[in-house]
DNA sequence: ATGGAAGATAAAAAATGTTCGTTTATGCGC
DNA sequence: GCGCATAAACGAACATTTTTTATCTTCCAT
């Protein structure tokens, strides 16, 4: 089998999605879908993916349907979060990544820094993560919930107590409008809060929906966060609470990025 | 601009990026074609950048193909063992499963049993039982080995003592004659050591390609295994220290079995 | 002069595009 | 619901384009 530069961006794209369809590639590589099929085709061959008609979907083990759904969701706005989250994520530093679609997302946008040590309790992450050689990752111990993959519990607070991050990214359920960070799984709640409090800084991502609902648990509140990642203006109130508490806001797709442009004649730095 | 300056700068984008192009990087250095096709070659003969048509990607896929490669070898000897396994381990106790191809073959035939609390050190064991709602799993935490997906150091050592299992059920790399169950990895080992202490009973699943493997670090022998199960008759003197130390030899194939059928059709689905 | 590095050229290899017959989904009429 | 027609998607074979490899030449610094 040939190798091609398309197939790794693929991959990635399925990982995202959930799956990929022969017109979406088209229109993304700008080739015919002949070459498309025969990409696919020998990605199914080698087992990273699953082909259907009209495209592909992950090798799935019928856990993450309600799962693929939920990442579906926003994905667009959940991706820019990302980047600009990722952006700010140094190289070489420690970083702690929980459960959520988001954080995930972000975990994407981190193949490509240097020298991380990432530790998560989150097993797509962990999954994720695996194919960047220059992060260093840690898993959490912990009981595994199906829904998301992610590790909770007991086990995972107390794994989290024996770490000290330079950052945590946190993702969460809901917020609320006077800046509660809130979430369904009660047991998610404390190992979040064992999370901030090893943290030497914290940054939020949630995308706007997140303000249109309601959990029961909180974690923390906005106070607490260094800068909160969003795609969209917060709330007059909630943007008062932010400056009142020195919590910095960040929104996605605010400052157009030259990222593309500017790539070739990016500098050197090694 | 010498080579020695634009070797390093490649892996640089290519880190960054993900992936270089011959003529991204043409542009970029002002040179021609051919000299960044050497670059390329030398990059990729060296083993730090993998040579794709058109360019190159960072060799992040390598460690996948690797482990797929490992888990066709003897293929149905494993399957085969792992049924056997699976049969005598009972319904409704506590289960460790240890990191290896073997074991986990052994997770898929579980998918069925009930009311098992299983642990695991293994990501991709979870993946497997998540499939099964009537399995409580617990995931040790650890390092990531992205060899396998493993967990293992210090952190999955002390995970594991907190917990006493009815049932261990472990792999290994290799097996000597007189007894000596053995890794390659000797973070692997402690890991292995600690599951032992803490089992009431304790399962090896090895095929018979195993006894034809030599490894550095020793986890075990055989007199503290109970049932050791494998697909081909052991040498007389393996035998001969079984017997000795009462470990039971359970051999898969022996006893012809009525779900014969069965086996043909059930593929691997991973 | 000489040796290493970059450039040039042509033949070989690989990937992509094109066309066509076949298979597979989907919608419609009954 | 069931079969049938239609359109879309698929896979194979061949033509075309692009990339690679091998070989040789040129340039520059020592």
């Amino acid at each position: 089998m040939g190798q091609t530069l398309r197939k790794p961006e693929i991959i990635g794209i399925a990982r995202r999605e959930g799956k990929v369809t022969v017109d979406m590639l088209v229109e993304h590589f700008g080739v015919t879908p002949q070459t498309i099929r025969r990409d696919l085709t020998e990605l199914a061959n080698s087992g990273q993916l699953e082909r259907v008609h009209g495209g592909a979907v992950l090798p799935s083990t019928t856990v993450n349907i309600g799962y693929n759904e939920r990442r579906e969701l926003n994905q667009s706005a959940k991706v820019d979060i990302a980047r600009l989250c990722a952006r700010h994520i140094p190289h070489d530093c420690s970083v702690f990544l929980n459960i959520g679609t988001t954080t995930e997302a972000i975990a994407t946008e981190l193949l490509h820094h240097q020298g991380l040590l990432v530790v998560t309790n989150n097993t797509n992450i962990a999954l994720i993560l695996s194919a960047n050689p220059n992060v260093e990752v840690v898993v959490t111990g912990g009981n595994l919930r199906r829904s998301d993959g992610g590790l909770v519990g007991e086990l995972a607070k107390q794994t989290i107590a024996q770490f000290r991050f330079d950052l945590a990214v946190i993702g969460c359920s809901a917020l609320s409008e006077d800046g509660d960070i809130l979430d369904f799984d009660i047991q998610e709640v404390g190992v979040s809060k064992a999370i901030i409090r090893q943290s030497q800084a914290v940054f939020l991502a949630a995308d706007a929906s997140k303000f249109e609902r309601r959990a029961p648990a909180k974690i923390a509140d906005l106070s607490e966060v260094d800068v909160f990642f969003t795609d969209k203006t917060p709330s007059g109130r909630c943007r008062e609470f932010c400056k009142m508490h020195g919590t910095e806001i960040e929104m996605a797709g605010e400052s157009p990025q030259p990222h593309q442009a500017r790539r070739a004649s990016s500098h050197v730095a090694t």
